[in-house]
DNA sequence: GGCGTGACTAAGCGCTTGCTCAGCATGCGG
DNA sequence: CCGCATGCTGAGCAAGCGCTTAGTCACGCC
């Protein structure tokens, strides 16, 4: 489980202007790898302190609470993959093109960042409710630029769907639900799986491929 | 979440052949609740007890542990799926009548049995080792069915896919993630969003629909 | 009636959990 | 050299955990 960018998410280190100590990183690199590997509830703070390095005690120094630790992962998480998002969306190209490059990066960041996309994806339950809010926010957004694309495309008549918000949905599940299986032992790289899932949701939108 | 048809999985009660005493049907209907809301390690040994009206110690009457219970619904819910594959892949017709039939069912039991369909698919890593061996090797025969008619399609013509092991992560994780999202306000019912997404993953696979 | 049997409970054991607190080393401005 | 902030540790607390134990009660059988 090594093979996580998680750096991608945290940019603003360890020189930055707004730049926290090097083990506030260390703590949600290791809460990172817990979390995915174990769940919320099975992962003790004496893990995760052991993992960056530390005591227990240390961990309270940098976050007020173990559920912190998971709100700002989600959080980021979420941040990051709507500005994935939202870049595919905004680019160069009509409908499909759009899709395209949405599907290939959204189907690629699943599978790369796997364990920041399980912890994302699957721990949502274990997030305190202001947390949860601002998540939720961010997860609707996010399907709502789906939605948009799919709209433009069947209005331009590139895509033919029954329910844009069930095609929406089956769009961002199969992301979603790499993050679930993709392995290190996965016989594809994340860019192959990209391309082939950007092919698949093309014809599921009843777009004309070749 | 009182929605689910649990008792579909335990038929053999109250007084068929196997039957066990009533209390240890009731301590696998809580403990589905519990697991699919909160999480195997979030739920204690004393919320499924309380829910399934009696006290901490009684549990241990009817299975040896709490895991034990885990593995008793993660064992069955994976057989009952399995069991659904096979039936609607021996079915009459082709290749695409067949992967219709078994994408609309599939889809709609992870809807109507999300409860099931959460610890079946998102709490196997709390499952001790041998429990996860014999659910996986379900998993692996389940995955299996849906590659052979892919693979049948592909044979035949009627379908067209660059790789038939990711089309076929690709229509499993469709229904899959129906448990995930899927809740009692959702605007379709189990049915038809099984119906649009037999559309939707018909026209993945390269098949020519109207 | 006596006696075993199966389902159950009240009490609680040993352990782990998230988190706290007093204290220690280091570095830095004065 | 002092004083103080920062980052950290060792020890440990209160609460909650999975599970056990001793005993109770209803019931069927001889």
């Amino acid at each position: 489980m090594t093979s996580t960018p998680i750096a991608d998410l945290w940019p603003a280190l360890p020189g930055g202007p707004d730049a926290r100590p090097e083990a506030a990183y260390r703590l949600i690199q290791a809460a990172v790898e817990s979390f995915a590997e174990r769940g919320f509830h099975a992962t003790t703070t004496r893990d995760i302190a052991t993992a960056a390095g530390m005591s227990p005690a240390a961990l309270y120094i940098h976050y007020p609470s173990k559920a912190a630790l998971l709100a700002e992962i989600s959080r980021a998480g979420h941040a990051a993959t709507l500005a994935l998002v939202r870049a595919a969306a905004a680019g160069e190209g009509g409908p499909v093109a759009r899709m395209r490059r949405l599907v290939e990066e959204f189907t690629a960041w699943h599978a790369r960042a796997r364990t920041v996309g399980r912890v994302v994806n699957y721990e949502l339950h274990a997030l305190p409710e202001d947390a949860y809010a601002v998540v939720a926010a961010l997860r609707l957004d996010i399907e709502r630029e789906v939605s948009a694309i799919i709209g433009a495309g069947v209005e331009a008549g590139v895509f033919q769907v029954a329910e844009v918000r069930t095609a929406a949905r089956a769009v961002t599940s199969l992301g979603i639900d790499v993050s679930r299986w993709y392995t290190d032992r996965s016989s594809e790289t994340p860019e192959e799986l990209g391309r082939r899932y950007g092919e698949l949701v093309l014809r599921m939108l009843g777009a004309r491929v070749a």
